[in-house]
DNA sequence: TTTTAGGAGACTGTATACAAGACCTGACAT
DNA sequence: ATGTCAGGTCTTGTATACAGTCTCCTAAAA
């Protein structure tokens, strides 16, 4: 394996390379995760790996019956669904009170990340294009200033990202000037504003996830695959 | 150490033993967790204590530091109240979403914890009605029928039972009509006004919170319901 | 044909062993 | 006084070893 130098502990490298290969499908749902062949194609011993599972498990992206072992976590075309309740309850409140905060540094970064998105999708880079959204999502709630919303946030945004990569519904460039005006309304202050947006760009994903899923599968309720 | 035989794994015996003594302060805030140190005391091996200590870091109570190793995290007033800010968002989406859902099973679970809760007040279990408090909100959110809701609010909710152990600012018997009348709305099915009571209740338990650490109100928060 | 007993193999759970980093201390130099 | 360097200790990171449990396959019994 290729495990870069960007950390200091085994256990952060194949948590983040893990996680890496759920977001991306390589990993399926409902596909088994056999610590020893873990460890051996990730070139390190089995206990790296457990703490790793262990992590994973508790944002929700593993299953683990004890004894019996780890699995990725299925998801349900349902469960993709109730995701967006929670996002729109959440980042409704991230972007509140990140446009009370209105810090400069915050607003900096959120520009940085637009700018950044504008020249991927030029480009065309689809796969960094849903990278860039979660990290504008995640740098809203960075704003609000609140570390548990941002705990709460990092995994749930993750989760969002594969629900999307999970269903191949990646949304238009619309999205993308809905984070503009996402990003005014926190940089100008205006808090119900601001609430407003977000829970309006959160409700447009789901509808375009709920298109997604209602085309690409035929049982609706069982769009998941494997095992 | 006398680990109930509840579980079938020592990780998590080992999890939640680490978890009660924090919640109940015998673990300080700040406090160093050696891992040999614990494992002796737990009569357990490093290899359990280190993976409960990815999960309760995963879950913020603890802190990790790569080759420093883990702490106890530390509560600051502010981290405290901000954490009533996403109980209000989150405990007033599941409110939200139990009463739409308005399922009987779930109905009987809340009068279940509510009528042992009217005993342990009674009795004057102190203990056992912080846990109970704990529960019952739980319970809402189990109402819900969100999966990934309540993932969210199960360490949610307990890092505000720690919240409070810490803060010595327990709430008066009003807490309880609180749920009553909470779930009265959830059993209507009335979604607003269950959102409503669930926000009121919170907004309730951040000013008892405030008064204990004696600090003024930043932000009533006041803002409405969503969708 | 179905059911059940039992045993081999595979895998997880737990313990132990070893490697390496971080911290402290004190001597010595500036 | 400040700095720094060496050595020893404490602790975490990682690997390996062993024990216990589950699964699955096979074959005998009903």
């Amino acid at each position: 394996m290729t495990l870069g130098a960007a950390h200091q502990t085994l256990r952060d490298e194949v948590t983040e390379e893990l996680r890496r290969r759920i977001l991306s499908g390589e990993l399926a749902q409902g596909e088994r995760l056999v610590e020893d062949r873990l460890a051996a194609a990730l070139g390190v011993s089995r206990n790296p790996v457990r703490e790793s599972i262990r992590v994973l498990a508790a944002e929700g992206f593993i299953e683990v019956v004890p004894r019996l072992g780890a699995t990725v976590a299925r998801l349900s075309a349902e469960e993709g669904e109730e995701l967006f309740d929670v996002r729109m309850a959440i980042e409704g409140l991230a972007a509140r009170l990140a446009a009370r905060k209105r810090d400069p540094a915050s607003a900096e970064r959120l520009r940085q990340v637009l700018e950044q998105a504008r020249e991927a999708v030029d480009v065309g880079r689809l796969e960094q294009v849903a990278d860039l959204n979660t990290a504008f999502h995640l740098a809203v709630g960075e704003a609000a200033g609140n570390s548990y919303l941002s705990l709460m946030m990092k995994p749930m945004l993750q989760r969002a990202q594969w629900v999307f990569s999970q269903t191949a519904a990646a949304r238009g460039p619309h999205s993308w000037s809905e984070h503009v005006s996402l990003y005014e309304a926190i940089a100008a202050g205006d808090e119900d504003e601001a609430q407003a947006r977000a829970i309006a760009h959160v409700a447009a994903a789901r509808r375009s996830f709920l298109v997604a899923v209602g085309r690409t599968t035929k049982h609706p309720n069982d769009w998941k695959t494997v095992r």
